[in-house]
DNA sequence: ACACTATACGGAACAGCGTTCCGTTTACAA
DNA sequence: TTGTAAACGGAACGCTGTTCCGTATAGTGT
C-alpha cells in the first residue's frame, strides 16, 4: 500500500500544508475549540479551503495530532505500562483541552476518538498484558475503560494548577494494581 | 434571613416554576445541553422569559439540580465516604450528561461548578476527615480533587454501558486509601 | 369600577459558531 | 496557447446563546 499522493495540484498540496501549520500554532494558542474561520484567517485561505481538504473540523483535530499520537504509539515499545500512561496523561494536559474536547462534543470528535483508539489501544492492551503476566496486575482491566479513565482524570488539569491529575492517576494505578488484599476490592471505604 | 420572595407577580412566579418543570423534563429527556428554545417551547414561553428569571443557560442548570444536591448534601450525614462518593456519581452519570456539561464549557458552567462545591465540599471533607481520622485514607488528598477525579471519572458513562465509572471509582478510592504499602505509592507499575 | 404603572411578556434581532454552496480563478496537460 | 478539471474565496445557511424593545397585563390607588 503506497503512501496517499495527497492532492493533485500544487497549489492544493500547499493549502494543506498552510493549513495543518496554522491549526497546529491556533490550537497551540488558543486550544482545539478555536474557531474554524480564524484557522483559516491564520494560513491565508477562505473556509471553504478548510472544508474540502478536512471535511469536518474534528478531521483537522485528528490530522494536526496524528504525528503526536504516532510517537505516543512508538513510545510503547520502549517504557512500562505506568510510564506510558503518565506520557498519555502529559500529551492530553499539554494539548491545551484535548481531553476536555475529546469528552464533551462526543458526537463531533468520535473520529478523533476512534482515531486514538484504534493507534493507541493495541499498545495499551500489550503493556497491560505485561503488567497482568507479570502478575502485578489484576486481570479485569480492559485497555478502554482503562484509557479512558486516564482520559478523564486529566480533564480540566491545564488551567488551574490546584488539581493534580498524575496524582489522581498514580492513585487509579494502585488500586486496579494487584499489591492490595483482594478481598478488600470492591468495598473500599464502604459501610460495615 | 428570610427566603427569597421571589418574582413579585403571579404570572412571573408561574412561569418560573413551568420554566423549571420544563427545563427538568427537557434535561432528563435530551441532555442538559439541550437547547434554550427548546425549554421555552415546551414551557409555553418566549425564549426572552428565560432570561428574565435566570440570567444565564447554566443559572436554570444550576437551578433546576439544586433541590438533587441539597439531597446530596444531606445524604453525608448518614453514610460513609464510600458509600456517599458512590451516591455523588450515580447522580452525576444519571443526569445525562451533567458531568461532561461541566467539564466542557468551564466558562459557561462556572456558576453550577462554583454551586456544587459550595454545597458538596464540606460534606465531603467531613466524610474525607473521618477516614483519615479512623488511618483508612492517607492525609493529602484535599476534597475539591476529589470531587473533581471522581467527576471526571463518570465522564462517558451513560452513552456506552462498555465503561464501568463505578469499577474505576473503586479503584481510585482503593489507591488513595491506607491499604497499600506507603513506599510504593507514587511509583506503581513504573519503570525500576 | 376604573385607570395607571411597574412588571413581565413574546419573539424578532444580533453575534458567533460549523458547514455548504457556487461563481470565479488557476494549475496543468494537450 | 488553450481547454478544463481542480481548487479557491467568501457569501449564505441553519444552529446556537443572548439582548432588545414594543406590547400586554397584574396589582394598586382612587
Amino acid at each position: 500500500m503506497p503512501t496517499d499522493p495527497g492532492p493533485r495540484r500544487s497549489d492544493a498540496r500547499r493549502n494543506r500544508q498552510s493549513l495543518l501549520d496554522a491549526a497546529a500554532s491556533v490550537f497551540a494558542q488558543a486550544g482545539v475549540e478555536a474557531p474554524v474561520r480564524e484557522i483559516a484567517r491564520e494560513a491565508g485561505v477562505g473556509a471553504g479551503t478548510i472544508y474540502r481538504h478536512f471535511p469536518t473540523r474534528a478531521d483537522l483535530v485528528v490530522a494536526v495530532f496524528e504525528h503526536q499520537v504516532d510517537s505516543l504509539a512508538a513510545a510503547g515499545d520502549e517504557v512500562v505500562l505506568g510510564d506510558w500512561i503518565q506520557q498519555f496523561a502529559d500529551f492530553l494536559v499539554t494539548k491545551h483541552g484535548l481531553a476536555d474536547a475529546m469528552a464533551s462534543d462526543r458526537a463531533g470528535f468520535e473520529r478523533l476518538h476512534t482515531d486514538f483508539v484504534v493507534r493507541l489501544e493495541p499498545v495499551c492492551a500489550r503493556l497491560l498484558d505485561v503488567e497482568v503476566s507479570a502478575g502485578r496486575m489484576c486481570s479485569d482491566v480492559r485497555p478502554l475503560d482503562l484509557m479512558r479513565a486516564i482520559g478523564n482524570l486529566c480533564i480540566g488539569a491545564e488551567g488551574n494548577g490546584d488539581y493534580d491529575a498524575h496524582r489522581m492517576i498514580e492513585a487509579l494505578l494502585t488500586g486496579l494494581s494487584t499489591g492490595t488484599d483482594d478481598t478488600r476490592r470492591g468495598a473500599v471505604l464502604r459501610s460495615r
